[in-house]
DNA sequence: AATGAATGAGCATTCATTCAT
DNA sequence: TATGAATGAATGCTCATTCAT
């Protein structure tokens, strides 16, 4: 079992690359890191494959990369900030298309990434990095309450529910029904799924005015 | 990478045990893959610790399983289907009250089992796997979607969102919010989970009426 | 670059092995590490050669070994104290006799062992050993010294040197002149050895006198 | 494992460097060898530390020596020779003071250049430079004995022992005995050793009568 | 049936050497 | 000439699986 308690979350490289040619060679581990570890999974790939499958030598993996881990901890350290949702201004907007359009995008950009696919793994049996995780979920949890609770001064949400508790439900749900349906074979509806986040948010009238004010 | 495309699921025992000895043996190995698969992970346990963990000899393991993944489906055959929710009847119940007590004993049910923690890393890399979980998947999906079907038809529940949507959002809901807040370091409050899960089927007059009716 | 500082000289197995024909398998894995070490070099064998040179498997040998160091220690520890010469009693043998008989079995146990070979390239890059090495020569150091302290107090040997660089030169003219000689293509002539040896300790006289008393 | 039965002890630089500085940098390699030779073992350092410690880049290293090994040979080359020790004239010196600083300049060259101490791991596995270095010693043996034979014929030195002995023990003496005694933590008396090797030659009376003739 | 020693293919990693710049 | 990134064969070690006892 490998030890790393010590190691900073990314590290140093084995040695800073300078030219151009090395930050191509280190882009390519990168996406072929990436794409190796959502085809087979982090486990079922080895450090030869994801040097193969860029193009380059093994030893240049390492060159570039202390581990397989390491890399991974530089896919997830570019990306995990990309996915904080935007402030939204709610009197200014069509709640459920403002939704829609978030969801369909947040999920392209997760399955673009791809990662989430792999942490469940990782985070097994990487405690560091189950933290990092935990951090980053956390603020992107903290930001939608915020948004919730300036809407709840406006009082344009239900008054009856436990803020903490739909902005947790908000994220589940952005996360994991398109994963969940399209596990399942079946096809999402941002719409659908929009509208239903609504419900949890905003009462069918206070919707309705919404919606008008801005035409 | 073992080839396992021609297998049946679980496969026949290398040999049916017959006896008493036999079958506690076999309750040990299954035993001791859960308790280590949960802990460790599913890819870093190895069939010699199990069998160590169950109290038996390495080869022993291979006599009641052909291998360690044989051993994680007979778990998930066993207890997938324990997890389909019993159908309600909702003239007759506190909604919110079945709810929380539903969520609560749902996730202590999942957590007793505990592979849910490590079917993300299976799904990835046995679809075989992935379709037994899907179908499960399903016909729970399919329980509570009836159950919504004959709420609509008795008028209890909001006729403004798409029932498929809402089954899989109380699924998921159910399912992975516990996940997320404890992996937060949250705790879950399954009371307000409960009013949550509620909102999205109940329009709040209805809820009303219900819990008026039970007294 | 290992890290073996908190390691005893020999360690645990990495288990230990109970049955009859695992000892044997030990004992030849053991015999081959020392005879491929003496043959090659010590850095230029691996694992995998001692494990087939001993007619095992790869896997064999960390069965028995957690390392190629453990096994060297392993035939250290067993014989560096087969080293201790031992202690004369002047009066009753012709020292040059006497010496001459020590070291050629000296010689030849040390060819037997082989190790000391191999030491040199060993104690550069392990102190832990080194010390171990160093303390086994510091024993057999004070015991000569001894003897020559009570051989000084019978007033049987050079009065006017130094005790500790005598003892000191009887080590090392009889660990490697032997070697020396070999590798420059000389027979070692054993007798005249022992004879230049007993010139350190004995003048002239005294050694014709002990010869006499003999008799 | 590379192959080198057929080159010549040296071989042709790979370019002969005729400007001064490319002899600046093949010097520097040449000492940055010797250092980490001495400092970490011939085995445990590679040719990219050497070049990254002279300041250089790793291909430079393999224009300047075809090998880490040629290195090695040509620091040998330089300076075996060195240690041959000056022709001394019984006659006209205190062989004990001659001795003493015969022995420290001995050893503090052989410490500044400090190959003896990677020399053994060496000649384990290249039988080529084993029989460089066993000439050498021989032209050192065949010195010290032809000034034992002179010496013999001035009638100055013991007549019972065999020359051939007594100088292999001189050089012996001379080579490890500082080593050992440095070693396992004791100080090395020169003038005490050079007493213990003036008693293998010369009979005390002699060498009174040597010490009253210089005054 | 049960054991656990033995197997050897497989993975992570290193390093002597080459070669495009 | 000089550079240092790139190479890939080789090494140490692990572990799923087999098999003699």
């Amino acid at each position: 079992m490998s030890e790393h308690e010590d190691e900073q979350l990314v590290g140093e490289y084995p040695s800073l690359p300078k030219q151009k040619r090395s930050q191509q060679k280190r882009d390519a581990l990168l996406e072929s890191g990436r794409a190796l570890f959502i085809e087979k999974g982090y486990e079922q790939t080895n450090a030869k494959e994801i040097a193969s499958h860029a193009g380059v030598a093994t030893g240049t993996f390492y060159r570039y990369f202390t581990d397989k881990r390491q890399l991974m901890m530089s896919l997830l350290e570019d990306q995990l900030e990309k996915l904080l949702p935007p402030e939204p201004n709610w009197t200014n907007v069509d709640p459920e298309s403002f939704f829609a359009t978030l969801l369909e995008q947040h999920y392209k950009r997760l399955n673009r990434l791809g990662l989430h696919r792999v942490l469940p793994e990782l985070l097994l049996k990487d405690s560091q990095l189950a933290e990092v995780v935990a951090e980053a979920r956390n603020k992107i949890h903290a930001r939608i309450l915020m948004s919730l609770k300036n809407a709840r001064e406006q009082g344009i949400i239900w008054d009856d529910l436990d803020l903490d508790t739909v902005s947790w439900s908000i994220m589940v749900l952005s996360d994991k029904i398109p994963e969940k349906m399209t596990e399942c074979g079946n096809q999402v509806d941002y719409c659908e799924l929009a509208k239903v986040i609504c419900r949890l948010v905003f009462p069918p009238d206070v919707l309705q005015q919404l919606k008008l004010n801005i035409k």
